[in-house]
DNA sequence: ACCTATTAATAATG
DNA sequence: TCATTATTAATAGGT
């Protein structure tokens, strides 16, 4: 009935709710986990956390601007450089350097994962975006099959539709001709019509093109990918 | 033989040898936790301990500078309720609003290559985003292999160097040894030594242990891609 | 949110 | 500190 648990490997989970799920678990775990040790054993913890989707999350034992003052107090015995004047304060305020850098980081990643700049990096950085590369290629391909089959069943679903009112019209018309041929008794006609095509023959033409495509992709081949990735 | 475990209650450990202990265990615990909840959601964590005796153990998933600026910000938003008319944005209303935005591109445009966010892109995009992908793939493969085989030609070079050297030392003990005889004439010894055997040996060991990947991605295989987009 | 089979952490001990 | 192991605690995968 309930969960039969597997060992996780420890590397980005790519499904966004499962991410979401075990960030909510395992934070209250590490919180817990943090206040314990500062109880247990009488020290000073200060733990930050953002998801990411931004959401901050903070624990500190004592306060947080003390376990900040006292970390920087502790880290600068070990590099008091000279020039903390020029170097950085070309842009004073700090929120915008703060979101100069982060422009500057975030795009790189981009033209990184876009195939640029990848001299520098590690071989192991290099086999991780692979991996981020093939697994976003794999969510892609997901995602566009599942559009393009919504696509197909609402094209499918208007057709149904479409030959419904067909045969509704048809069989008014019928009523009618019927109706008519009663009035005019004696002018027999020699109006033929045949019954099978005209239905057909709507159906064929009366609704748009489907806008699934363009026709320029000549060489880009619908690639649906459903066996790519189970997702296992 | 081993211990019978009992829950402890949640409060300061009196004992001091055992607070430390606990301290010891506890606290790579939480530096493990930490860390993977950062690896497995994607969330920039920050964790700083103190022991009891003083004595620094941090953590951060980027770097603790970034954290904690990451933090102030946030904690800055909060209490800036009264008062945000003149004090910060008077001068990089402009620059900060339009970063900003771009921020807010390039982050979505990363996600939506990761993977995430792609339900409101149409088939057209979503085509062109696997274009993308696959060509920076292609790169991020390219790349790999090229560095790879640069090592791999590297440590060739090197084992070369050393078979070289090593011929040399052997050339060097054997004139050694024909002169040590020759002085020595009548005193033939009983040494024996295996020629082949030495050679190989040296050239096995002596050598450092390769660094182009650490042994735990034991199943990420190493796909070199070579046959795959042949840059037509 | 809750449940439970499993894995992971760890208290006690040598 | 390191190793072992009995136990508790955390949590992955379901419902």
């Amino acid at each position: 009935m309930a969960g039969k648990r597997e060992r996780i490997a420890i590397r980005r989970i790519d499904n966004l709710a499962a991410r979401q799920v075990t960030f909510s678990k395992r934070r209250r775990g590490l919180f817990k986990k943090a206040e314990e040790l500062s109880i247990l054993c009488d020290a000073e913890v200060g733990l930050v956390v953002f998801s990411a989707t931004g959401k901050l999350f903070h624990f500190a034992s004592t306060s947080m601007k003390q376990v900040i003052d006292r970390y920087d107090s502790h880290s600068k015995n070990l590099q008091k450089s000279e020039a903390p004047s020029q170097l950085q304060s070309h842009i004073d305020d700090g929120t915008c350097a703060r979101l100069k850098q982060e422009l500057a980081e975030t795009s790189l990643k981009l033209r990184q994962m876009r195939g640029e700049e990848l001299q520098r990096l590690s071989v192991q950085q290099l086999q991780e975006l692979e991996k981020t590369l093939e697994s976003g290629l794999g969510s892609v391909l997901k995602t566009k099959s599942q559009k393009i089959l919504d696509e197909i069943s609402g094209l499918e679903r208007k057709r149904m539709e479409l030959i419904e009112e067909n045969s509704r019209l048809k069989e008014q018309l019928q009523v009618t001709r019927m109706a008519r041929m009663e009035t005019q008794l004696g002018v027999d006609s020699e109006i033929v019509y045949e019954e099978g095509q005209s239905s057909e023959s709507v159906t064929n033409t009366s609704y748009p093109r489907p806008s699934t495509d363009t026709d320029d992709c000549s060489d880009t081949s619908l690639r649906l990918g459903l066996p790519f990735f189970s997702s296992k």
